[in-house]
DNA sequence: ACCTCCGTTGGGAGCGCTCCCAAGCGTAGC
DNA sequence: GCTACGCTTGGGAGCGCTCCCAACGGAGGT
């Protein structure tokens, strides 16, 4: 059951070299002698192990996902389970394993960074959705340890996958502006995101192109989560808003709920479009109108070109690698025409 | 940066061995000699090579986290994500690392295996969820590893964490027997996994303790998913039961949906029971009354069950450990008495 | 003053694999 | 028939660490 190579080689009667070579399917091997090794290796059970070869060969083949604390949170939101099945699908393709790396309580974001990175362990990371403040690039960049993020990353030499926030968030607010709204609020996740920021220049950038009214106080910022959504909807509500865009499927819920809180209907008097577009979209009453973005191919996307960088296939090795996939909008049913000036809404 | 114990030994001007004691805090070095290394660690930035210790310990300090395909799918739902949240932590508080195994389409169990516990890389494994069928089990018995289950297992010597599924079935019955209903449903999960039956086995003993009728008709098999849920209420509404029992909040949320889309109302018509307290289990109308059992706190008892049993701390190690976590009944708005016969029910 | 013992320290021998270099051998070319 | 070259194969030298055993030296006991 434990053998060693060396053990094969004896049982095959040939070298320990040997026996490796018919294990990385090296070429030259005789084939008479690749059967006979083959025969030994079936018969004893043996099976390579993996820790000496990564000692020898300086490669594990196991990659990181790295996802901070504050993001971690997010976890009942079905935005990480997807995009690390995503990533975990890509990596049993490629042979590669993947060690998550949630940054919890009781563990400081340095110490789990020395375990991560420096342990010698990883071939590689993949940095999800990481705030910019929290330093976990710089320090990646500093190891020199291969990596990409999850979203954009301001730093020049830094790889990422990211979707088309910008654009998505565009499509929701010229989606209400084709409704006939005009007055047009958002909740915007934690600004130190980047996706965050991104939708919300999108909403921005629509509405200057409009002329429309952009006043701060229709910008609410939220945490991704529901009951952010919900607290944000609640502030936004004063400014009486006859649509919202949430940058997140969870904030819209969380908003829903705030605006029927308020005694209003969606969306008869309101409109609310979200992003994600997560299963739990559809089973909300009203079904909701949300920019789709590819999550799990953003998780698999991430480790293809994560494993491409670090097995320095062609060109890949030199040149940063930035990918952006598109969004698309759902319509459905949370959005309509404003109401009436004066009309039902009192 | 990359430098090895003996570099560090020469800059401290001792050897080898003692730098490597003073990393492992072995108690047999003099003060001054340890303050001396210390010092020489700090300034080289020496960091153990992971792989290296590992060969010469035959620890690698990595567990992983078995999913089997079957399951996979269900990774939209809060279950997994919580029960790795847990999981993380208590490998972060230890000292450990989690290794992600989701079976996934491009790789077979079998492959998946070797990858895994014969790859030497593993310390332990926690088999989340398996079914009875998937083989699993067998074959890490197989290969001695330690390893753990999440959800009871019927062999003798397999260690496992759960939760008390029969004894939440039976609280959630026993409520509604409390509001006058007699003719109750259930929707299980897929009866290849002991947590589904063992939600089925309490409700049959409640059903049973009462003489109540227990038609098999009352019966529809889900698999754990709201669309299966939705599916199987469909089936069930034939049999015009009153109440309605499903194994998770999933399957849950689509039956009240099948419900109302056979334009009956919940709780007025039908109530409706779940099982997990999801977070979504709040967000859905009416708020859904259901089972809550303790997630996250499983995947945490999981992982350290398993360190010590690695470890072999004390007995530990020679006794199986078997641990049955509490649910509890969360009562909320999906649930009301039976409506009168004849009633506002065409 | 000598022996013993303990606290410290050093160095060899691996852990199981890969990689490189060299040796053996058969064959083709001259 | 001899040289050269290419295909196979074997074995040494690590990868960076731990673990064990031996050695060293000073303190304490007699």
């Amino acid at each position: 059951m434990d053998s060693t190579l060396e053990e094969v080689a004896e049982r095959a009667g040939v070298s320990r070299s040997t026996v490796s070579r018919v294990i990385n399917a090296h070429p030259s091997v005789r084939e008479a002698t690749r059967a006979r090794v083959e025969a030994a290796i079936q018969e004893s059970g043996y099976r390579p192990h993996a820790v000496a070869r990564s000692l020898a060969t300086n490669r594990t083949h196991i990659l990181g996902m790295v996802i901070p604390e504050s993001v971690s949170r997010l976890f009942t939101d079905p935005y990480f389970p997807l995009m690390l099945r995503g990533a975990t699908e890509a990596c049993n393709s490629r042979g590669y394993q993947l060690i998550l790396s949630l940054f919890t309580a009781s563990v400081t974001p340095s110490v789990m960074h020395d375990r991560l990175a420096r342990s010698g362990y990883l071939d590689g990371v993949v940095a999800a959705n990481t705030s910019l403040d929290d330093g976990l690039i710089p320090r990646l960049l500093e190891d020199g340890i291969p990596f990409i993020t999850v979203g954009r990353h301001p730093v020049d030499s830094v790889d990422y996958v990211d979707v088309d926030n910008v654009g998505g968030a565009r499509m929701a607010i010229e989606h209400l502006l084709r409704l006939g709204h005009r007055r047009i609020g958002t909740i915007t996740g934690p600004l130190s995101m980047t996706p965050a920021q991104d939708r919300l220049d999108g909403f921005r950038s629509v509405m200057v192109a409009h002329r429309l009214p952009l006043s701060e106080r229709l910008v609410a910022e939220g945490d991704f989560t529901e009951a952010g959504g919900r607290a944000a909807m609640t502030r936004l509500l004063e400014e009486e808003p006859t649509a919202v865009f949430a940058a997140s499927d969870s904030m819209a819920i969380g908003a829903i709920k705030a605006i029927r809180n308020a005694n209003l209907r969606v969306p008869e008097d309101i409109s609310v479009v979200g992003f994600d577009d997560v299963p739990s979209a559809v089973s909300i009453e009203p079904e909701l109108t949300t920019v789709r973005q590819p999550i799990e191919r953003l998780g698999q996307l991430a480790v293809e070109i994560l494993i491409s960088r670090i097995e320095g296939k062609g060109h890949d090795a030199v040149t940063t690698q930035r990918i952006v996939l598109p969004t698309e909008l759902v319509v459905r049913k949370s959005c309509a025409e404003p109401p009436r000036r004066g009309g039902p809404r009192t």
